[in-house]
RNA sequence: GCCCCCGUAGCCAAGCCUGGCAAGGCAUCGGACUUUUAAUCCGCAGAUCGUGGGUUCGAAUCCCACCGGGGGCACCA
């Protein structure tokens, strides 16, 4: 005879609980049908009363189902009654309607799965602690709908990228994440050791320069979608460790990437909400193409309610009326800025956080843009935009610079800055240079935060909501060397 | 790194301001109940009040330090 308390080694359900519903949920109260099914999950809720038992168990199909335990037809009956909430759970029976119209299945043999030896949260307030929901994610995503909704979103938005980046013919690729050089961005590294080459590396702060190499070595649509590392402090919306969509296209330019993230985008959030319309902070936005394109200088002049200049030399009578714009908003300075730094610096600060969006602000000053080049009618500006929703940016893209010896010269501003003080500042790739001297076609290039998109489509207000396993503090006591 | 807030049973929590036996609910355990829906009813049990120190006749409560978390600032995407 069989122990139902004796764990099996495999288990085969049938059909999982939102399959069922969607076959019979039709029956009439009261009514059976005739089938046989077969479901597994945990146990979720139980009411025993009396000779008769009832258990909700959930699957995670998105549907939960009712097991109907009646103690005439139920194999060891007291058994069942006695599984505990959060108990995995393999029953097979028929499928029918309770009295009440509840979608069940009859009891008709069961096996105990897995044990939850530790109670599970209250059944109705399930957990409030999100110390304790994010370190035992595993229980978090069962009592907490959210949780696990988030994460379907994600789910859903990274594989809708993916399918319209295959249907335009984009190569996914993987870049090393150990840089002996950490490069692309302006970041502070992770620094880590490798025992047998006897080196440093550091955990990439950016994909970038390794993807324009594939760009050269005859890859002209490629793209990787990965984890990226910035040792810098964590907020809602930053993570030390965060996902990152870069790609980068040959014979584009960044008018190109502004489409490709207006239809990545609303593609994303079409088929992970079924619809392009988001609700960030009380405001209703839409996704769907197109998006407003402004340059960085209209929208810090709608901002200070005056025109502003773009451009300018750090002695420039421009550069002074920004410098006087930037005082007046309390944004502080640096002697030395350029007009368009100084635009920079009141556009970061003040600025971005209050664009609703979804909006493209475009030409950067090409000083903090050391990757992008030139723009083709304005000096001093660089051909570079940030994709902006809800205050936050989602995406930062550019006309790459193409030219190795121009690259050259603006790692040489960066080392320059480097020297004085700038940790941050990029560090001269030379490895990078040589591919560049083999030649890299006309590019466009852009990254897209996958965290910040998939915020945006849950309506989650911290990062660590949507991300399975957040850093934290290790636990004291928890393991490792203590 | 700095500032503010939080930490009471497996879970949700009252009590803290104004010091005096640590409420209540869920879950667990025992009992009743043959169509429940957070089932209901009766009963039992369960607490180093985050940790350590201090003040006090007496500390969950007041003070200090530390641990963990959250928010803000700074840094960044």
């Amino acid at each position: 005879m069989t122990d139902r308390r004796d764990i099996p080694y495999r288990f085969e359900p049938t059909d999982t609980a939102a399959q069922l519903h969607a076959a019979h949920g039709d029956l009439a109260a009261g009514e059976s049908s005739g089938v046989q099914a077969t479901v597994a999950g945990r146990l979720m809720l139980r009411r025993v009363q009396g000779r008769l038992c009832f258990g909700t168990l959930d699957d995670a199909s998105g549907e939960r189902i009712q097991l109907f335990a009646p103690a005439a037809a139920t194999p060891d009956y007291e058994e069942f009654c006695s599984l505990s909430i959060g108990d995995w759970v393999g029953a097979g029976g028929e499928v029918m309607k309770t009295r009440r119209g509840e979608l069940s299945v009859q009891v008709g043999d069961w096996r105990l799965l897995a044990e939850a030896r530790r109670p599970f949260p209250d059944k109705w307030h399930g957990m409030a602690d999100t110390d304790t929901r994010y370190r035992q994610r595993y229980v978090d995503l069962w009592v907490t709908p959210a949780t696990r909704r988030a994460f379907e979103v994600r789910s859903a938005a990274t594989a809708a990228i993916r399918a319209e980046l295959a249907a335009r013919d984009f190569t996914e690729v993987e870049t090393p994440m150990l840089h002996p050089i950490p490069g692309g961005a302006a970041a502070r590294p992770f620094i880590t050791h490798h025992n047998a080459l006897d080196c440093d590396f550091y955990l990439r702060i950016a994909p970038e320069l390794y993807l324009k190499r594939l760009v050269v070595g005859g890859l002209p649509r490629v793209y990787e979608l990965g984890r990226i590392f910035r040792n810098e402090g964590l907020s809602p919306r930053h993570s030390p460790e965060f996902t990152m969509l870069e790609l980068y296209q040959a014979y584009a330019d960044y008018t190109d990437m502004m489409v490709l993230v207006e239809e990545l985008s609303a593609a994303a959030a079409a088929a992970a909400t079924g619809s392009t319309q988001i609700t960030a902070d009380g405001a209703s936005l839409d996704l769907a193409p197109p998006w407003r394109r402004a340059t960085m200088a209209e929208v810090v002049s709608e901002f200070a309610g005056r025109e502003l200049p773009a451009t300018g030399t750090p002695d420039s009578p421009a550069a002074a009326d920004l410098r006087g714009e930037a005082d007046r908003l309390e944004v502080a300075t640096e002697a030395g800025w350029s007009a368009g730094r100084i635009l920079a610096e009141i556009y970061e600060r003040r600025v971005e956080s209050e664009l609703q969006g979804p909006l493209f602000v475009c030409d950067f000053p090409l000083e903090v843009s050391p990757l992008a080049r030139r723009h083709r009618h304005v000096d001093g500006l660089a051909e570079r935009f940030e994709a902006v929703v809800a205050g936050r940016e989602l995406g930062n893209a550019f006309t790459e610079l193409t030219d190795p010896d121009e690259q050259r010269t603006r790692f040489a501003h960066q080392e320059h800055r480097r020297r004085g003080g700038d940790s941050e500042a990029m560090v001269t790739d030379e490895d990078y240079l040589r591919a560049l001297s083999y030649g890299l076609p006309p590019t466009g290039g852009l990254g897209l935060g996958i965290d910040r998109l998939v915020m945006l489509l849950c309506g989650a207000e911290t990062i660590r909501d949507v991300v399975l396993f957040p850093t934290l503090r290790p636990e004291a006591g928890a393991g490792g060397d203590s």
